[in-house]
RNA sequence: GGGUAUGUAGUUCAGUUGGUUAGAAUGCCGGCCUGUCACGCCGGAGGUCGCGAGUUCGAGUCUCGUCGUACCCGCCA
């Protein structure tokens, strides 16, 4: 062994020992007759001593050290003459008389330290090196004391981890797939999984009836910072269970992980929202609950008024943000600009101050009453003081753009405590979902989602209003999960697949072996699989996924630490049948 | 496919209305220093202002193009 200590165990109780550390060099400081070192590995940091006058060779080897040179001392455990209070080690030094470089450094182009001074895209190019930084030590260990802790409360209640294929058949429903070419049989790809989905059917048509897996999926989409190309679900499924039991299954597993983790602990039950509550309260399918400011249907309100905007309107609605009615002009501009954006959408932004004084002053004042604007106080909840903020159009994107203004306002007044945990689950989406580009439905979650049993007959007359037993779990306005239950009769599958348009052979050819598999005794069953990563993230603290991550790709799929992706070989391509076309813009 | 921001020393940034030799901090190198822990002091080196065109007597600064990066919409459970 190269050590005999850790850089962050040594105490005041250790003094007179005699011990050997290894570990990176954090920083020297050089008095001439004597020189401090700061000595780092990912338990802590332990400061080591050499003196001219008692060891001049040890000292001046000491003075040759650069930052990251890997090193090994042996020496003392002594109790300092100036203890430092700021260090769990502080108490403590090394007086070393052995010291020997193990590998030198060069100066790495930031620094390693808990705040360092390098940008992100310098970060990332040398990720090895910002892996050494305490920050990111935390967020590696803290998802493996998660991944540990779901295995062991999952493993409590029977589910074993079971592995599914990486290489699999590419489904054209849902995401795009990466593909893998195959050598053997040329012309034909796997694809990489999505998600297990119809492994874990399988399984519980097989009779491992509670499945789990931490396990990497993969999505050819656009990314995001809560997005990677490869990421990672806690995946699970069960059989003979009904909604209910999914639910209080992994309310459990979300209570635990909040205890176990954070020490943080919910009392009552997760909140139960339907999909479409959501929406028109919440303007989103992910509510963030940490605060109110709900929105209020304004439609009727205005039916009939001389502001055609308002008036020809499908749906008019506003949100109250209390203690704003002294906004300045330049912040509802800067507002009226937010919800302007194309990402937005909004034409622009009716507001309607309640001033304390009692007056009110409103940007459509000219078109109704105070009365009128009293009477939007009474049903939106506006007290003196406050800022009526109101959007109209399409109900759709305007209950979107007003969830979006929503949050803009919790951000501006600070509403989002990161201290703060509202989780609820969103539960009765709707099943499909018409598409008017390729004419045809899709669905929501997956085609095997079950629908509600009293809306199956629905599924004939108005496919687009059948709701689906699905349910996603929601934390702070991030999806940290989602599934349904299953279809498990192969009736109404092929009545799903209907719906969504496939013939029978295409059915046959991506699902056959499913709908085979489930002629031979299928449990009811259904899942749920969670954003292992986002949940890392949600529980560090962090906004995007990249930093619970070890080796994460960039926005454009890149990673640019490797830079791969990268050129293959002509004898590679050649081998496998494939030739590169080119094309042009 | 689209929107917004951004690119200057190893690093993080400043750089005014287009005008002399492009600055600061930090890091790095050399010297001094026996209780530092953001050590201190003295000195030094370090620049393709992302790249390419254009406007101009003159471009880090203006225009166009291009490449990279970040965030978002579309897309994606």
């Amino acid at each position: 062994m190269y050590r005999t200590h850790t850089c962050g165990e040594l105490r005041i109780s250790d003094a007179g020992k005699v011990i050997t550390l290894a570990g990176w060099v954090q920083k020297t400081r050089d008095f001439g007759g004597m020189t401090f070192v700061d000595l780092r590995d990912r338990y802590g940091i332990t400061q080591l001593v050499f003196n001219m006058e008692t060891d001049a060779g040890q000292c001046k080897l000491a003075r040759e050290l650069g930052r990251e040179f890997v090193i090994r001392a042996t020496g003392l455990v002594a109790e300092r003459s100036n203890k430092n209070p700021n260090m769990p080690t502080g108490d403590i030094e090394i007086f070393v008389d052995t010291l020997h470089i193990l590998n030198p450094a060069e100066t790495p182009p930031f620094t390693i330290e808990e705040n360092s001074d390098g940008g992100d895209e310098l970060r990332m190019k040398y990720r090895y090196l910002d892996m050494r930084r305490a920050p990111l030590q935390r967020n590696l260990m803290l998802r493996h004391r998660m991944a540990q802790s779901v295995r062991h409360y999952l493993d409590l209640r029977g589910f074993i981890e079971v592995e599914t294929p990486v290489m699999i058949k590419s489904t054209p429903e849902g995401a795009r797939d990466f593909v893998v070419p195959s050598r053997m049989n040329q012309g034909q790809f796997y694809a990489l999984p999505q998600s297990p989905q119809m492994f874990k059917q399988l399984l519980m048509v097989s009779g491992y009836d509670r499945y789990m897996q931490i396990v990497k999926c993969f999505r050819d989409e656009d990314l995001r910072a809560d997005r990677q190309p490869e990421f990672t679900q806690i995946d699970c499924e069960m059989a003979f269970v009904e909604q209910d039991d999914i639910l209080n299954t992994f309310e459990g597993l979300a209570k635990h992980l909040f205890k176990e983790i954070l020490n943080v602990e919910f009392p009552g039950k997760f909140a139960k929202i339907p999909y479409e509550q959501a929406m028109t309260e919440y303007g989103s399918d992910k509510p963030d609950l940490r605060f109110g400011m709900k929105i209020t249907d304004l439609t009727e309100k205005v039916v009939g008024c001389g502001l055609s905007v308002m008036a020809e309107a499908e749906y008019i609605g506003g949100i109250v943000a209390t203690g704003c009615a002294d906004y300045s002009r330049k912040q509802i501009d800067d507002l009226t600009e937010f919800v302007k954006k194309p990402q937005i959408g909004a034409k622009g932004l009716i507001y309607v101050k309640y001033n304390t004084d009692g007056t009110i002053k409103s940007s459509v004042a000219k078109f109704f009453d105070a009365a009128a604007l009293r009477g939007w106080a009474e049903v939106t909840g506006a007290k003196a003081g406050n800022l009526l903020l109101i959007l109209a159009g399409k109900r759709d994107k305007t209950l979107k753009a007003l969830g979006e203004l929503r949050l803009e306002m919790g951000r501006q007044l600070n509403l989002m405590d990161k201290n703060k945990y509202i989780p609820l689950w969103v539960v009765d989406f709707p099943l499909v979902e018409w598409d008017e580009e390729t004419k045809r439905f899709y669905a929501i979650h997956h085609p095997f989602t079950a629908p509600k049993p009293e809306h199956i007959p629905m599924l004939d007359i108005d496919p687009g209003k059948v709701h689906a037993n699905a349910y996603d779990l929601v934390i702070n306005g991030i999806e940290i999960g989602g599934g349904s239950i299953r279809i498990h009769d192969s009736g109404l599958q092929k009545k799903m697949f209907e719906v969504l348009g496939f013939t029978d052979e295409q059915a046959q050819y991506r699902f056959g072996f499913l709908m085979n598999a489930f002629k031979y005794g299928a449990p009811p069953h259904g899942g749920i699989a969670f954003g292992f990563d986002r949940w890392v993230s949600l529980f560090a603290g962090l906004n995007s996924i990249r930093d619970v991550i070890a080796f994460p790709k960039n926005n454009q799929g890149r990673d640019v630490m490797q830079d791969s992706p990268g050129i293959i070989d002509d004898e590679q391509l050649k081998e496998l049948g494939i030739r590169i076309v080119t094309s042009d813009k």
